[in-house]
DNA sequence: ATAAACATGTAACATGTTACATGATTAT
DNA sequence: ATAATCATGTAACATGTTACATGTTTAT
């Protein structure tokens, strides 16, 4: 069976213990969602393809008047997630706007700094935020590095675009740049 | 007017000079596809619009029997792109498979070093793939910087897959011990 | 009381990929 | 002749976001 990278995030995040599909939701904002995000549109009709598939299973525990439905891996999931977890990964995609921005900057190269320094703005409080997370939640194993490549790549980011941001002023060449 | 980041791929490339759809495509392969892809479904639909628009100008130039429209940018086009360039990148957006099976390798863990050694296979082949670029196309300005944040972002993942790799087959000391 | 958080779901929209259809020109 | 490249475009499909609709429970 062909499964989305982002049902892969569910049953990934059942491995761990059964949830509603709030839960998920709110588990994704705080983790995946900076390498992989998914948004509830998404999430519930996942849920229901999966449990039709047989690769999780609702637990329909309505504690009172709130409903909600949590979802556990059945074996056939585990098996599932395994698989997937021993090929190759596919999917690498990177959409930057501040990148393009600074590639078509030659037709306006005065709103090149700004744009290097939006960029190092947006790496910045994305470390915050991964910090945040790193202090809240004192992750462990596959999940901790993973937290440490977010926050290293992005630290590597906003050094880099000091750097650039430093050659751009550097060849100073009686233009009047600025 | 508001459009997609997509568009002003297309108002970028024409800034520098008149081009087709086609030469569109083969440019955006091989400079901004590394941040910013586009395939034929979205140039042509893209280039009608905003000839529509009036931001780009249509030269019907046949030459003979081969049909080839080519676009160069209007004022108005060049004003557009000039404005975009000046406001705050607003996209950034990472989708890592590699990193998504690292997180839930818990599952699995005997699969961890694998994906690490893929995820970073992957990361040297885009780094060859720029290098070529830089070789065949000399790029200067702004291009070139862009290309490479390319480069050395890329070695930087690959330098952090194998500090990471080299993590998990040290003995689990550092943690509870100590 | 009322705001925030819990909880599920759908519909409309936007974006993007792939395969297909068509045909001309150039290099081997 | 035939493969590669040039060249344009569409249709079907896949993916993903946003806003909306609905209602409960908990904290202030």
């Amino acid at each position: 069976m062909e499964l989305s990278p982002t049902a892969y995030v569910i049953l990934g995040m059942l491995s761990w213990s059964p949830k509603s599909g709030y839960d998920i939701k709110g588990l994704v904002d705080h983790t995946t969602r900076f390498f992989w995000a998914a948004s509830y549109g998404q999430i519930y009709p996942e849920l229901r393809r999966l449990a039709e598939a047989g690769l999780i299973e609702a637990k329909d525990t309505d504690t009172g008047g709130r409903r909600r439905t949590v979802y556990g891996l059945t074996p056939g999931g585990r098996a599932q997630l395994r698989e997937w977890l021993a090929g190759d990964p596919e999917v690498f995609e990177l959409r930057d706007e501040g990148l393009l921005r600074l590639f078509f900057a030659g037709a306006a190269p005065a709103t090149a700094p700004s744009t290097l320094d939006a960029k190092r703005r947006h790496h910045e409080t994305v470390i915050a935020q991964l910090r945040e997370i790193e202090a809240a939640g004192k992750p462990e194993g596959f999940a901790e590095i993973v937290l440490r490549y977010g926050i290293e790549m992005n630290e590597w980011a906003v050094e880099w675009c000091e750097r650039a941001g430093a050659e751009l002023e550097a060849p100073a060449k009686g233009k009047g740049g600025r």
